[in-house]
Order: structure tokens, then sequence, then C-alpha cells
DNA sequence: AAAAAAC
């Protein structure tokens, strides 16, 4: 059985686009699905991204929708007939790209709508009418409420990375936009790792559906290769450093668990010489596109990111994925490390786990199937740096007061930084982070604690700007072992 | 312990 594009029988547009793209033969998940889609039933599909998902639900659903003219409205007409919902506006945008790509030769018309960016154009878009909507649930609801669309002719929904869709901070959104919509209809749910508590909730919107598993589902690519490194919170940049230097790693993704640890360690690891930029959902949109081409385009090495960015996103040739942080769900660490090794090629994924995360670590050894090995990197010694005697001595002219380093201000009305007229001062790192002597941890030994301060009641500042650290008294009391209820 | 998605 041959799995090519031209056996397909697509019509004549949809035949000419792909193979003006280049596709000939189909991928597994394409091979598999593209039929079932194409009989109308509903589908549930366990794939990994980088795999063709995308041309495999959609070409499909082009398909039907030149087969099947909607009988209930004229042709001038353009009702939404095809919904496809994603978690995030990234993905949303990319999704949206390639269906217009496969539509184009056809007189289908689509478009996608996402926050953070104008309404206007999207209204006057949805306005003039189209087959194929793509959106994220916010903003989507959004035109729904007013009334720039109606959904009540729609007669495919895709959810991708439905796990996500689904998962209960999603959940009301997607509830309340799927009330909209017509009982009557296809569902296709997709996603890489499907958790029970998913499945059985997916499987109440969808009427004998066909699973399709191309690859086992909660799967990781045999092309990644999979490490996990102890290390102390001061000790993981130093990690990142060695494992890049030493295995000559050009770019990689830095996963973290909260946007402002993202922040903070997109600066460091820029101050510590490395080209980095940040992406989370705190940026503007304008940001995010920001970082994620200046990160494609090879400008920045370092893209330090929350789960933002950690499915779908189709950026070609990411060498090696860090997980700064162990993700809290062990599907997000599948989807992570997704991002490395697409489409045949190696990847590397380093997880650095803390004393505090072996919990999360064994989560994901129960999600694998796999027992993983925690390893202890021997770090190199840092090189000692010079300090200049003040931090910006170097970059203070000469009389100028300390108080005129900063060299920008916060325009609260203009919502904007104002540059005084000052300088940038050359920052050279106070960060101990070069400059502490190195300490070999004992072999397997995971760090018991995280740089917890040695004086308890040096635990906060004044300002209180930091929170104290979680009482470490009651983290070393020895627990009593739980006896059975007899 | 968090993130994402609307203004």
């Amino acid at each position: 059985m041959t799995s090519s594009f031209s056996n397909l029988s697509l019509a004549e547009p949809l035949a000419r686009a792909v193979a003006e793209m280049g596709y000939e033969s189909m991928t597994p998940i394409q091979a598999q699905a593209i039929p079932v889609v194409l009989t109308g039933q509903d589908v549930m599909g366990a794939a990994q991204t980088g795999t063709g998902k995308t041309a495999a639900f959609s070409l499909p659903l082009l398909q039907r929708l030149l087969q099947h003219e909607n009988a209930s409205t004229s042709p001038a007409r353009h009702p939404v007939r095809a919904l496809v919902l994603l978690p995030t506006r990234e993905l949303a945008d990319q999704v949206a790209q390639q269906i217009a790509l496969y539509a184009k030769y056809t007189k289908l018309r689509s478009a996608v709508v996402f926050g953070g960016m104008d309404m206007k154009p999207q209204t006057l878009e949805l306005k003039k009418g189209v087959e194929v909507l793509v959106a994220t649930p916010g903003r989507l609801l959004d035109h729904i409420e007013a009334k720039n669309t109606v959904l009540n002719q729609v007669e495919y929904v895709v959810l991708d990375e439905a796990d996500r869709m689904l998962d209960i901070g999603f959940l009301p959104d997607l509830q309340r936009i799927l009330s909209h919509l017509p009982k009557q209809r296809t569902t296709l749910l997709f996603s890489a790792t499907f958790s029970p508590e998913i499945k059985r909730l997916a499987s109440s919107y969808l009427q004998d559906p066909i699973t399709i598993e191309v690859a086992r589902p909660n799967q990781t690519a045999s092309t990644v290769e999979q490490r996990f490194y102890a290390a102390t919170d001061e000790d993981k940049r130093r990690v990142i450093h060695q494992v890049l230097k030493t295995r000559g790693i050009k770019q990689a993704f830095i996963f973290v668990n909260s946007k402002l640890g993202c922040g903070r360690l997109a600066r460091s690891l820029e101050r510590e010489g490395l080209k980095t930029t940040a992406l989370h959902g705190d940026k503007s949109q304008d940001e995010r596109i920001k970082a994620l081409d200046a990160f494609k385009q090879g400008e920045v090495d370092l893209l330090v990111c929350t789960d933002v960015a950690a499915r779908g996103l189709d950026i070609k040739d990411v060498p090696a994925v860090f997980n700064f942080d162990v993700p809290f769900n062990a599907e997000d660490y599948v989807h992570r490390i997704g991002r490395t090794g697409r489409a045949g090629a190696s990847g590397l994924a380093v997880t650095l786990v803390s004393g505090s995360d072996t919990r999360l670590v064994a989560d994901i050894e129960k999600l694998l199937k796999t027992k993983l090995n925690i390893e202890t990197l021997a770090l190199d010694e840092p090189p000692r740096t010079e300090r200049p005697a003040s931090r910006y001595a170097e970059a203070r002219p000469e009389g100028r007061s300390e108080r005129y380093e900063r060299p920008e201000r916060f325009d609260r009305a203009a919502r904007s930084p104002v540059q005084r007229g000052g300088f940038r001062p050359a920052m050279p790192s106070r960060d101990p982070f070069f400059d502490r002597p190195y300490e070999a941890p004992a072999a397997g030994a995971i760090a018991q604690w995280d740089s917890a301060p040695p004086n308890p009641a040096a635990r906060g500042t004044p300002s209180g700007n930091i929170k104290p650290r979680r009482k470490l008294a009651a983290l070393f009391k020895p627990t009593e072992p739980t006896v059975a209820p007899a």
C-alpha cells in the first residue's frame, strides 16, 4: 500500500496546492486519519505534533466542504462550516496559515481570530463570511457575543491539542462555544497525550468515534535523548552552560513553570553572555511575535518560555530542550520535549531536577512507563571574573552621582519608558554564579534543598518584596509513618 | 506550587 497524496483523489484545487507544497508521500497520521475524516465520522486521534497533523485533518475537511455544498444557505453567503479551536494564539496563527495555503485554489474562505490583536479587522473578515474559522476560545466568544459571527451552520469542529482544550482552565469557555453549535456535526479531537480522565471526558463529546493511534499515546520520540540531572536552583544555570558547551548546542528552548521565573531566568542568562529572549503569556502579542521570530531567525540562541510554547509550535531543528523546572503535569513533559527531535531529527532533552521535584519525575516515569535515571553532572570549575570596584564604575562618567545611573524612567501616563539624558551602564553581574567555589555532589545525590538561606531570620527582606521560603523546619521534621486503619 | 485564554 503506497500512501501518496496522488492516490487520494483530492479535489483538483486541493491536489494542486498539495503538489505545489511539495507533499508526496503521506505521514503515518495522514495515511490513517485522512480516509477516516473523509467518511465524516468523529475521530479521536493520538499523534505527536510535527508529524503532519494539521494536514491530516484540514485536507479531508476542505475536501468534504467542497463536495457537499451547504444547502441551507445561498451560495452568496459564507457561513462558518468548519471551526478549528486551539489553546494558544501562536498555534491558531500557525494552523490558520497552513489551512489558507491548502485552500488557496478553492473558493473556500478561511480566517483566524485570537486575542491580543485589534478586534476590528477580525470583525470585518467575519462579516464578509468565512467557511473555515480558526480561533482561540476567549476571542471567539467575544465575537460570538458581539454577533460578529454565527455558528449555527457549523458541520465540523476540530479540537487540536484536545487534552488542553478539555482541561479545567479551558473547559467552561469550550462548553459555551460548543453550546452555539448544532448537535448534528462531526467532531475531531487530536492530541499527543490523553490522560484517562481526558479520554473519558472527550468521549462524551464524540459520537461513535474512530480512534487513531499512530504512535502510542503519551510517548516521546525515540530520536530524543532524554537526560535528567540533579541540580540545585543555583547550579541549574551552570548545568545549562556546560551542556551547551560540551555538546556544542547552538539553540535551545528552556522551559520554566512561571511567567515571573521566565523573565528572571532570561535576564540571568543574558547577563551571563548568552543571547536569550523570553516568551510568556504576560508579554504583549507584539513581543510574543518578536521573540519567536528572533529565535526562528537565529538572532537569539535561547528561548526561555512557559508552557505557552510547549505545544505544537513548528520551529525546525531545535537541537535541545531544557526543563529548567520539571513541569507540573507529566503530559506537559511530553509536549515540551516534543519541540526537539521533530520529523526524525535527533534531539536532546535535559531536565533539571532539584530535591523537591522527585515526585514530579516519578509522575513522568509513570506516564512514560519507563524508569528514569537521575544523573549528577560533574560541573567544571567556573572561570573567575574580575570585577570593577563599583558596579557601574566603568560606565559612570567622572563626577556623576550614583543616582544618575538609571538610564530610563517609566512614564505611567504615556505607558512607555522615557529615556533620560543618561547612559546605559555596562552591568557586570553581581551574581555569585561564576564566583562561587564549586562543590561536587556525591554520585547519585539529589539536591535536598535549593539555596535555602542559612539563617532563618534572614528570610524575606525589609521591603517585603521577596516572600519567605517555605517553612524549612517543617520540611525537615521527620514524618510519622502512616498506619492503615485496621 | 502554574499557564493558557478576553477586554
